[in-house]
DNA sequence: TTATAATTGACAAATATTGTCAAATCAAAT
DNA sequence: ATTTGATTTGACAATATTTGTCAATTATAA
């Protein structure tokens, strides 16, 4: 069914398809391997300036990465609040409110 | 129309209806008066705690406040992201999925 | 085994958040 | 106009969180 792959996953498989060492690519995020690997494996969120430089080493769609990488910073955000979904879903209405609004300057 | 109000709004609204002073709820809060107003006035973020607290001191709703506070909170994550809206659609379903999926332990 | 890659965890550095304080501004009442 | 009390402002201090390093450990395979 292909559902939600993390971050995480999608950097670790492009990585691997493209046959980079873990070295190799921290060295040109200018980082320690330990952190590039936990954030392969989700234990550390990546600064959104290292999202968009991996999307670029691995050639994948920066903006599909952007979107998946602020989801997951959405969803931390919440994770253990009883009413996060209903935070999520007043927050969409206030954009779509400021959208509808606000056309003018 | 009763739009929006922000969690500054609100606290600001009952505080003064109750007839409290800046002083005397920041005391209750135990933290200086400086920032309560710069709360109030949107100026910083409460810490859910004193959300918390100042649902009780000022007889609202916790849940309502809450879920307002959190909305803010989801939405200062993305507001100056050109995809945020995309990311919280995405943030939503994957909240969905969760909920229809795990049902079992 | 040795050699290379990845992982782990303790800790350090950097950044962001939350707070204090004192001075400035504001409003109401003399 | 001056006093008084409330709020606001901004510089900075304290604290918490995030991001990073490093060294030791584990895993893989040659």
């Amino acid at each position: 069914m292909k559902n939600n792959n993390s971050v995480g996953e999608i950097l670790r498989k492009h990585r691997e398809e493209k046959g980079l060492l873990l070295r190799q690519v921290a060295a040109l995020l200018d980082i320690d391997t330990a952190i590039l690997s936990k954030i392969e494996r989700g234990e550390r969120k990546a600064k959104k300036e290292q999202i968009v430089q991996l999307a670029k080493i691995l050639d994948l769609n920066q903006e599909n990465l952007i979107v998946q990488y602020l989801s997951e910073k959405i969803l931390s955000e919440i994770q253990d609040e009883v009413l996060g979904e209903k935070a999520l879903k007043v927050a969409e209405q206030k954009i779509k409110y400021n959208n509808t609004k606000n056309k003018e300057v």
